[in-house]
DNA sequence: ATTAGCACTCATGCCCCACGAGTGCTAATC
DNA sequence: GATTAGCACTCGTGGGGCATGAGTGCTAAT
């Protein structure tokens, strides 16, 4: 097995010096030690243990002196005395920041990732739908992907399809083809020739402006001609207005939500029931991810902030079109997840999204 | 509080008349008390229990012998000797069949439909699911809405708009206002003007068509006049197939799944896990539902055919638009669940449900 | 036909104890 | 001076024994 001795997300200068000076070379073998341990067995980790593992040269007392010292530095706690030691909040910090190596991926990992996207895709939404399958899978976490951002997607056409007598459909598409529809109540006193002006109108001054623009753009340049042009401009505005008011809601996909319950320490169904009903939310769950700057990041337990997930990390990548970040896709497990794992999938899987995507949208 | 004493679905004359000759009005007093009770408790229900109660007037020693001859013929089950009875499911459906008051209303639970139903909706997407959102929060279970069937909704119009060389989104609407899009692959050598070609007849054949019996039509009747006016049939023909190919995949909505949770027969994380497991598969929740015919519909543990929900019951309804019914509302809790409550809540829902709608779409 | 009475069953909770994993400290060793 | 062997101590876990009480089934009296 190769290694590739990569870090993660650099980070600040000021905890990297200090947590460097803090401990010894044999600290941070013994520490990695207990965390690699912890992580695949979820028990607490004796003494003995680590000094039996053949990497580890000394003595199970030796360890257990060690071990005092990191407690007493907080990257370790003890559950109750005459346990062994679980890696605080603090310990999987400095895990991930400076002890993490991170291997290859498998050969089963490749493939699945590479039988993934040799597929052909027929439609963005579904790229997105089932890489958030995939992860889940790969990982047996719970994957959370946040479709490419519309934000700043332009606007490629408009149409405005009667159903009835009072109601349409007005329908946006974006130059990613992504395609939005809202129904809306056209006014009594609407014509239908005043609806076809508006919306060559549109087609016409609006083709190319960023979605998020829109409605900006309306209300000011396109104003006045819409005052020229319309004999019910009142009630048009208002039909208008609802119609290009606040589409876009994200979309997100979850995966595997019910693995969290595959978790030993999550046999509680309290717990699992916090889990889940946050993840019902969506604003919680665009909070879990929350980042937007390119990049892979890993927040620890507390650093979620959020009382549910205290015993959860998350890791999160943002993936790209055109160079420009437009998603990010996430993976939600225990604080005790197989982090070098996860990133190395995560690494991989983004940046064959991102080709798939611009492919996807190259001329 | 007044009685309303109408039966759901009435069963089959044959289990009817069978099961009325064999018990007694007191084995059905019986019955019924021990079900009420155990519905409200969780706990197997002793004799002394029911004895007690006001409208029962035998001794305990009585309860015990009508209860023992109840169990004989199945409709109690004891889980151990010296506990008290728990209904079976043959009790459960004897119980939703026979012995069910359905009660009216109360005045939260009219005020909570109420007020739902006075909003303005601007979108059915929307109105279906805050259905499903207020049945959750009513019935304290999980709710689960079917959107309306498309399969009968009608063509309004197509439209074919190209995002770059090679692809484009096709765009269904229908007449009930629900937008359908693909992106679909453009082949490299079809022009512009046989697509403008292709959409206008479409939209001049196919509207009025029913979503279901487009395929056919057009590899049907318009083959011939399609082979005439395209110079590239073939690869258009691909493309128009891809276009119409599996759309309108029926939307699901599910809330409050993990009401299931506050049971206390499902603290047991492994039995929670696979139903939520099952929820996750769109195919098994369509089972679950798995109703056409108008009407009311309770179906109780074997009876949904579902290892993982042997526990559980579901209850359905049909709403209906211009008199057909076109979607399914259900409900899914342990079989222990409030049957009356969800009867009632359920019966009322669906029908100011279908009034929505058909003011939704009136012209 | 109903019911009072009684013996019997069995899940539940509690206490107690033995066990063992693991620690911290001290003294011996390298 | 750093390492380690040794040992006393801690404490969670699991099992056995026991009392409790809810609930039953049966029998005999009403």
């Amino acid at each position: 097995m190769e290694i590739d001795d990569c870090r993660v997300d650099p980070p600040c200068p000021l905890n990297r010096e200090v947590m460097d000076i803090m401990l010894t070379e044999r600290q941070k073998k013994i520490l990695n030690a207990i965390i690699d341990d912890y992580i695949r067995s979820a028990e607490p980790v004796g003494s003995r243990t680590i000094s039996k593992r053949k990497d580890i040269g000394f003595s199970s007392a030796t360890v257990r002196n060690e071990m005092a010292d990191l407690e007493e530095m907080g990257y370790l706690e003890q559950p109750h005395t005459s346990a062994g030691r679980v890696p605080s909040q603090k310990g999987y910090r400095y895990y991930v920041d400076h002890l993490l190596k991170l291997r290859k991926l498998t050969a089963p990992e490749i493939m699945g990732i590479k039988y993934f996207f040799d597929q052909k895709f027929y439609e963005v939404e579904q790229v997105i739908q089932q890489t958030a399958d995939i992860l889940s899978q790969l990982t047996n976490y719970t994957s959370i992907v946040m479709g490419p951002e519309v934000f700043q997607a332009k606007l490629n056409h408009i149409q405005i399809i009667p159903i009835s007598k009072h109601s349409a459909v007005a329908i946006l598409v974006t130059d990613t083809g992504r395609v939005e529809n809202k129904t809306i109540q056209v006014p009594e006193d609407i014509s239908l020739s005043d609806i076809e002006k508006l919306v060559n109108l549109f087609n016409h001054k609006l083709k190319g402006v960023p979605l998020s623009q829109i409605r900006t753009r309306i209300f000011t340049e396109i104003n006045r001609e819409l005052r020229q042009h319309l004999e019910t401009y009142d009630q048009a505005m208002e039909m208008i207005s609802r119609a290009f008011d606040e589409q876009s809601a994200d979309r997100i996909y979850l995966k595997g939500t019910t693995n969290i319950m595959n978790q030993p320490e999550f046999r509680d169904i309290d717990k699992v029931r916090g889990i889940l009903e946050l993840l019902e939310r969506d604003d919680a769950v665009i909070r879990l991810l929350g980042q937007t700057e390119s990049g892979l990041q890993v927040r620890i337990g507390q650093e979620l902030d959020e009382e549910a997930v205290n015993n959860c990390s998350v890791i999160t990548a943002t993936y790209e079109l055109h160079g420009n970040p437009v998603g990010v896709v996430g993976i939600l497990g225990p604080t005790r997840m197989e982090y070098a794992k996860v990133i190395r999938i995560l690494n991989h899987l983004t940046r064959d999204l991102s080709q798939t995507l611009n492919k996807f949208y190259e001329d």
